[in-house]
DNA sequence: CATGAATGAGGTTTCATTCAT
DNA sequence: GATGAATGAAACCTCATTCAT
């Protein structure tokens, strides 16, 4: 007898590239326009060309097709982040880096932007696995903790402030951009920012 | 997509305090436990001892049943903090309690704050007339401005980028806490955030 | 708090009158035309002008749908039966009339027949708790008891075989009638198989 | 309701012997556990060691895999029962084999029976090909006919009424041997049977 | 007016059937 | 030809919302 399916674990394999890409624009259209609560699986389903039993065979459920989804995007913007981060020396040039890669991604992509940090539901997110986002926050960590051994970054803060300051302001400052109507670009901004940043967290002793 | 719901202006009436005072306590409950989309009027009803029908007639919706009580503890906030703020004359000391009063209002409240930073649905609450919070941002605005005037904060930058700056932080703040446990106090980290803030956005070249 | 809802009694009370006639004519005419796996809930719902969810708020399934109206339409094929035999004393009339008011009976409701007879998936009817039919099979059971006591009925065979018998013969007679055009009255050929069925059962010994 | 199945003539050609033993099996197993609506082509597959897709390419759907085997099982007893009737001269003898042929059969096979009698919906399969069995129905009709032209049967009857009798009483007896729990010898009940339905359709005149 | 029965949308599941490989 | 991924229909289930009483 065959091996049972594993019914839980999602996906079982991998959805055709094709496929998948048709359901990212999808998901991408659909769930940043409205509210998780609002957004239609029938919806999405349809406009990527896939029929909906395939979406539930694949991810099980709507959270999990949001959560997988949003998560391959972040580690997109990791490997964005990893790539403009090499080659730069200084500390501070790479935090300002970090600000720019960041503002600059969301400007580009702002639905996932919104579905970040505007309909993605917290609380299940922060329980799935993928909302740590290990890769992008490791990348963060480094450079912060690179920083407070070289005496740049103030070294008595704990790092977790550091970047949970680094994240707010990113957090914010994004669906203020969309709030106030997405008028001046916002990865222009990202040096008045990290400016601000850079005053707080910059050992200020030394 | 779902269709919207009615758009009259709630609560027509007043409902008894008492009443009114379990549906809050309900609403608190419920809502902070779990996603939005995943929280039921009904067990809402049930638990403050009314019918669903009547939550319908004074609030008309679910999420209006959510952004109009919200929107009371955010007053409750605000009153708090120009109660606190009286007899402060140094801005940084302001500005210190700023983030004092919230984040022991939070921590106090934690209901609260798991409702307003992680389980209402950000696209539809920042429609939603409420969100601006009047009240509350004035008294940030005030404050920052009043800094700025007087030189003691930075006056290049613009005073909605150090509100988002603040908001950010504590918005960060507040479920990173959660997130992580609760495990210290939270009003008791609100000086060395304040600290960090203070550094960005001090005028020092003054 | 209230007591909980019981999730597997169903009707959990009942449904009006008005609402229950449409939608036992509406089962009666869609599982009639097609096998029970081809019936679909929502054809029957719209076809009641009732909303499926109702259907399934009061009787949980397709299944127990079937059944209970199946149920129903027998108790009133029971009650006519009893209504019948009163006023007759002897026991061939009696039995006669047994069969007689059942042919007639789904001669004018041929689609209580089609359901009963052939489309109700049987495995699972025979496991459910109408499927013993105590009324009817009562009835049957004593008019056959007391014939045996009266030795006017062969007292040799056991009282469940004389029931298949009778049973068997109404099934088969029904759906052959069914199958071969409905062309003559079910009715009209009542007495010749009593006169069958009479020829087996009765005491030739008296 | 459902859409139509195709209605090509299935099976193209053959299945191995091994395979086509195996399905049998399988079929054999699952469609006598369930209702037809509950069987699953996957686990019927899975238990015949083939891919679902095979049994289509051979069998078209769910409804012509079961009745093309159950078809098969039905000629299988019927040619037994030729077997069994030669060299029986009396008719009474013969009939009285028919009535043991099958309830033996039935017992022996009683997943057989239980599709057939049970599982089978009737509605479909009555408008199917096999439905009529031929072969077997042949083999009734020559033995009652024989009978009355002898005079050995009573000849008032038509002989369709004498089947319906037959086959009445064969299928309610069969199903409730199953419903009782199998307890007695299906076969052993035969001459009980028999004699009851000997003296119905004998003829009490000659 | 408060209530909760009814509605209907849509999430979730299962599965017969089709079809590309 | 055999396979199983994909499809799509429909069962099943929950719940926001409407509406009659």
């Amino acid at each position: 007898m065959k091996k049972e399916q594993n019914k839980r674990n999602y996906p079982p394999r991998e959805l055709s590239p094709e496929i998948q890409g048709k359901l990212e624009a999808a998901v991408l259209d659909v769930f940043s326009k409205v509210d998780f609560h609002r957004a239609d699986i029938r919806t999405v389903a349809k406009q990527a060309g896939v029929s909906f039993g395939t979406i539930y065979k694949y991810y099980g459920s709507k959270e999990r097709l949001l959560f997988t989804l949003l998560s391959n995007w972040i580690d997109e913007l990791a490997d964005r982040m990893i790539d403009h981060l090499q080659g730069i020396e200084s500390l501070k040039e790479k935090l300002r880096k970090v600000f720019w890669v960041q503002l600059d991604y969301y400007e580009r992509n702002p639905n996932v932007g919104r579905i970040l940090f505007m309909t993605v539901p917290m609380a299940t997110w922060m329980a799935h696995k993928t909302f740590e986002q290990k890769k992008m926050i490791n990348i963060f960590l480094s450079v912060l903790r690179q920083g407070q051994e070289e005496r740049v970054l103030n070294p008595n803060v704990r790092t977790g402030v550091l970047l949970d300051f680094m994240y707010g302001l990113v957090q914010r400052s994004f669906y203020m951009w969309i709030y106030r109507g997405q008028k001046e670009s916002l990865s222009e901004k990202s040096n008045e920012l990290f400016e601000l940043a850079w005053r707080s967290i910059s050992n200020s002793e030394k």
